[in-house]
DNA sequence: ACCCTTGCCGAAACCGGTTTCGGAACAAAA
DNA sequence: TTTTGTTCCGAAACCGGTTTCGGCAAGGGT
């Protein structure tokens, strides 16, 4: 009979006591025989599976961590104190996580901190109390403590973006850079010759990606990059427009804008309106993180979308294999962004299809 | 010396008996110090006390839960399938749940699943293998399978809201029906007689004591409930610009609605654009959530806002304690919404400052 | 017929803690 | 002095698994 002493939660809970009492073996070999060791016969191997099945067994996890020294947990330490631009996308980023990880029967274990202090000791917490296998570094910057850390301490991680020295290191990332690439292509394409740029907070490292891509895609268009035209650490809509206001105001302004987020993409469609100017007639927006605001706002936002379900599933993917010992080098994945084409980008009836000197004509005076 | 088969992260690690050897004591006197059994000299308890802080000694959370039977960790399963109206609040009600149940030493689990039986499925496997010792219910519904399941397995939880039988239930919960009380006799106080509502998903239980809750406000006003003056089953701001429609088209359409959701009033905002009508100015708006959208909508949208980080923070202490025995029946809590005033619930110099007659009749004839 | 593999399983140690039980040392009461 | 009672700690069992080690039995080769 199974297990009489069964306190907490989960009723009658049968061990694997029970089960090879039941089977008349060993518990040793039951053990083994659940986790395919070659020593044992094949049908033993599936009696025992059956059973374990028909008596609803379920190997208590903290039991194995005990010996395995695995928790089968993923950690993942959310940054509740910044106004964390990814916070519409939160539930399907967790959701690709757990997704990835109850796939091979692990979980996610979720903590939040302030500062990047607070981060650590969170981390190091969880590390030390044994809750966690590893980390899902969200947000990644160039330099980044979270790394030094589980670097020193011999524990495996996986970045969502790219850092300075990435050496040893697993990570995920979208092509960000391509993205801005491929968005001055796009303008350039459709006449624009003044592409102005807003960037994210430089600490971050897709900041200084994102941007290179800019200028890649000005260089690949044959268009020389004005600093006048370029600002950076915009990381909230008061920025975004506060930025954009900048930009517009300039006496030679851009026609046409790249943002690195959506969220400074908000913000200038603001600045537009305080100018006295329209985006997607006066003035060209292309974003970046597809954000469902996006899509909804006037006119609807032309942005490169960022699948973050599919990321969190292959972040848990790849952290589970790095844990089980695939080398860090071999676990390196980028995607691109898709893009999302809606009005913010097409002047209609105007700079699309006129020349390129008209068009500079055409917006210069209504500015002024 | 400390361990010297360190497997798996953490790099050193101190166990009971590196402890014990240290301090010539058996693990078992060290760890009863450490638990503060009463068997233990006060001396010999901060001996060891001092010991296990000066060698960074941490127990290994899976060892204790392996006899203990506790996992020291709190179980959230989100629903990632529906869009869920509390995104924007995620990160904060994470941020919360997790402080609270850190200051414990306690961790926080999250699983997400897209449907009611997945949900169930889901719980079922975390208490199979002992990964949560309770679970936090956010979204209760009136008739809810996870209270089932864990009513069933005698699993302890808190609901994050109430439900039809919480007979043994512990919950916390924001008192939605005071706040749309308070909404009507505000709205009957600026001279407000036709007052429409827009309420949730009928299955949700907070949809059920919001509309209540709305309907006692009137009877305290002395107002009449006008049944084609409300509409039910509201989740997305669509949903809201379609009910929201219908309500305007009503042959003597309110002159206020209150919301009992912020995305209900948001699609009111579009209904009344679509309407011809100005939110402010003909039609007085209150609602529901202080979700962040309603701060930079036009007009800003009169809410009243729950501190949901406040709420998780309540919901891990809470439920903390009902797993450490306290009863369920003690574990009971609600707290008032807390009234955010901006511009959409008054009229500017029309319905504020006109007796109730004319009023009426401004916005009748505004309308046809 | 004997030895040597090989296949397969049981026994027991082990992981890092918690908890029970009993007894030594010492003080107070008889 | 003996008895009784406290105080405090060690020894060992226990929790539910995993892993090592050794040995029995069957099969193959000589």
């Amino acid at each position: 009979m199974p297990n009489s002493s069964n306190a907490g939660p989960g009723r009658v809970r049968v061990t694997i006591n029970d089960l090879a009492a039941a089977l008349g073996l060993s518990k040793g070999t039951v053990s083994r025989a659940l986790n395919d060791y070659p020593d044992i016969a094949e049908a033993t191997r599936l009696r025992v599976r059956r059973a374990a099945e028909r008596m609803g067994y379920r190997p208590m996890a903290q039991a194995q961590a005990i010996r395995t020294g695995r928790a089968r947990s993923l950690g993942l330490v959310l940054n509740a104190g910044r106004s964390d631009a990814h916070k519409p996308f939160l539930t399907d980023f967790l959701d690709g996580i757990s997704r990835g990880a109850s796939e091979e029967s692990w979980t996610l274990t979720v903590a939040t901190s302030e500062d990047e202090a607070d981060e650590v000791a969170t981390m190091t917490r969880l590390l030390d109390e044994r809750k966690v296998d590893g980390f899902i570094l969200p947000r990644t910057k160039t330099r980044d403590m979270r790394i030094s850390l589980l670097r020193g301490r011999g524990v495996p991680f996986i970045l969502f973006g790219r850092t300075g020295d990435a050496t040893d290191c697993a990570w995920f990332d979208i092509d960000g850079e391509g993205a801005m690439r491929a968005a001055v292509q796009r303008l350039a394409g459709f006449g624009h010759r003044r592409i102005g740029y807003m960037g994210g907070l430089p600490e971050f490292h897709f900041s200084r990606l994102r941007r290179q891509g800019f200028l890649d895609g000005l260089a690949g268009a044959g268009l020389a990059p004005d600093p006048a035209l370029m600002v950076e650490g915009v990381f909230t809509v008061e920025d975004g427009a506060v930025a954009g206001l900048r930009l517009l105001d300039h006496p030679q302004p851009p026609t046409a804008v790249v943002c690195a987020l959506d969220v400074a993409a908000l913000g200038l469609y603001r600045a537009a309106i305080r100018a006295g100017r329209k985006v997607g007639r006066d003035l060209a927006v292309i974003s970046y993180d597809g954000s469902p605001e996006a899509a909804v706002s006037d006119p609807p936002l032309t942005s490169y979308a960022v699948d973050t379900r599919a990321a969190g599933r292959a972040l848990a993917e790849m952290l589970i294999a790095n844990i089980r010992g695939t080398a860090p080098e071999d676990l390196r994945r980028i995607v691109p962004a898709r893009l999302i084409p809606r009005a913010s980008d097409r002047l209609f009836a105007r700079v699309t299809d006129a020349p390129r000197e008209t068009t500079q004509g055409t917006i210069t005076t209504t500015l002024a």
